[in-house]
RNA sequence: GUGGGUGUAGCUCAGCUAGGCAGAGCACUUGGUUGUGGCCCAAGUGGCCGCCGGUUCAAAUCCGGUCACCCACCCCA
């Protein structure tokens, strides 16, 4: 036998247990949303190929050449949700009906990228946006609600980088000036950075090789750039986040590559995680919305990585078992057994049954194997009585009772037996 | 997009250096006195050795190509 078809190349297929954890962190998620206020939507996959040329930036790897097209039309499949929230935003013309939203969202985004450890083609994001405020506590609450989710999914080991870029007047400054100090010291940098000096001097400043640190290092910029409202906000935030109890390492090297990032950045980086060290990372954007053609409202967010989450989590939660298996013998009457089944089912009991002919012995194995708490025996001189027998695989105890009786009794063991 | 590694049973892998019947463990199926799980024992099912081509009497093994996956770069969440 030959398999006529695979998998699309960087798409994953979780299995049921992977599934289970895969939900588990989005209801966690949730729950910590929903105590924060964002309320979540749900925007379609395919979008407008020049809403993240203009937002994200034509120069990004992503929109260069990482974007999945429709053959022969403007539409591409998502890479990323901030654009689309906004872009959501702008066309119901909600900053007419508040002056204040938060929204959060989950689904699949798209970058055709070479696959590896933690980047996939198709992939999941948990994200957060606070659309019309420039107050340092939506930031403040944004990375505490970034934190919050984790420690709710059991994320243990996370690092929380920020950085200010300022605001854009600031962010072109640092630019340009990071892009003049190089090229002095041009020489000295690696070729990807030699590359970067001309269409993204920022992104230098963020590189890890050794190399290229010193250079960055001997500039000594740190908060040089940034005005005085900008470096006043940002302390603000600093401080904040301390009096609230919140770690942070400040970071004045960290960048982050979309180009609607202003002011605030942060990322959150696990350790467990390989190169693709990112579990999530967000920030403001204040300018997005009026570049976007709208009116001039500020605005912050972030997005998790749920593939990544799920790498630094090394335990599934414990796979989901049934309490209830029907097993018959192989001269009960068929009819009666599988009525007994979804009579179960129609008093609410999860339970299951053997669908191939099995042999008795073969069925209590299954059973076992499936972690089932009761197996419900029909043989055929039981039925006969219309009576089964019930037993309890962990006691190994088994007794003959009423059909009648047999949800009843079963609803409320497993009541009483929950979580032992 | 660039570099490196790996493709053999459902899973984890050995076999490849030096060509000669396709292997192990786990899992699965059946059985070990009539109709009962776990532990143990026995037997059994299961492979186009990723794919295409070349060399050879003979290829999982050598050579060329190709695809996929993994890791790193890059990029990003």
């Amino acid at each position: 036998m030959k398999n006529l078809y695979s998998g699309i190349r960087g798409t994953a297929d979780l299995s049921p247990s992977e599934t289970a954890l895969f939900l588990d962190i989005v209801d966690k998620s949730r729950e910590v949303i929903e105590r924060f206020a964002y309320e979540e939507i749900v925007l379609p996959v395919l979008e407008e190929k020049g809403l993240f040329e203009k937002s994200v930036g034509e120069n990004t790897d992503i929109v260069e050449r990482q974007m999945f097209k429709i053959e022969g039309k403007d539409i591409v499949l998502r890479p990323e949700g901030t654009a689309q929230v906004v872009r959501y935003f702008l066309e119901k013309s909600l900053y007419k009906q508040h002056d204040f939203h938060k929204f959060s969202y989950v689904g699949p985004m798209f970058r055709g990228e070479r696959p590896q450890k933690g980047r996939l083609r198709q992939f999941y994001h948990i994200g957060a946006e606070a659309i019309g405020s420039r107050s340092f506590y939506v930031d403040a609450e944004l990375i505490s609600l970034c934190s919050a989710i984790l420690e709710n999914i059991g994320v243990r080991k996370f690092k929380l980088r920020i950085n200010s870029l300022g605001c854009f007047r600031d962010k072109s400054r640092l630019s340009s000036f990071i892009k003049q100090s190089l090229q002095e010291h041009k020489s000295k940098l690696c070729p990807d950075c030699k590359r970067r000096i001309r269409h993204n001097p920022l992104r230098v400043i963020d590189c890890k090789k050794e190399q290229c640190r010193a250079v960055v290092k001997s500039l000594d910029f740190k908060e040089a750039h940034l005005c005085k409202d900008c470096q006043r906000d940002f302390r603000n935030l600093l401080n904040f986040l301390e009096e609230t109890g919140l770690k942070y390492v400040y970071d004045p090297y960290l960048v982050r590559g979309l180009d609607y990032y202003t002011n605030t950045v942060f990322e959150i980086v696990s350790e467990s995680l390989g190169s693709q060290n990112a579990i999530g990372a967000g920030g403001r954007y204040n300018n997005l919305i009026k570049f976007l053609g709208g009116p001039d409202i500020p605005a912050a967010g972030f997005a998790l990585g749920i593939e990544r989450i799920m790498i630094t989590l090394k335990e599934s939660p414990p796979r989901y078992s049934i309490p209830v298996f029907v097993a018959y013998s192989a001269d009960a009457d068929s009819n009666a057994v599988y009525g007994i089944l979804s009579n179960l089912r129609k008093s609410g009991i999860n339970c299951d049954s053997d669908y191939c002919g099995k042999s008795l012995k073969a069925q209590m194995r299954n059973a076992q194997r499936r972690g089932v708490r009761f197996v419900v025996i029909a043989g055929r001189d039981e039925l006969k009585k219309n009576k089964i027998l019930l037993k309890d695989m962990k006691e190994s105890r088994q007794e003959e009772i009423d059909i009648g009786v047999l949800a009843g009794k079963l609803n409320s063991f497993i009541k009483e037996k929950k979580g032992d």
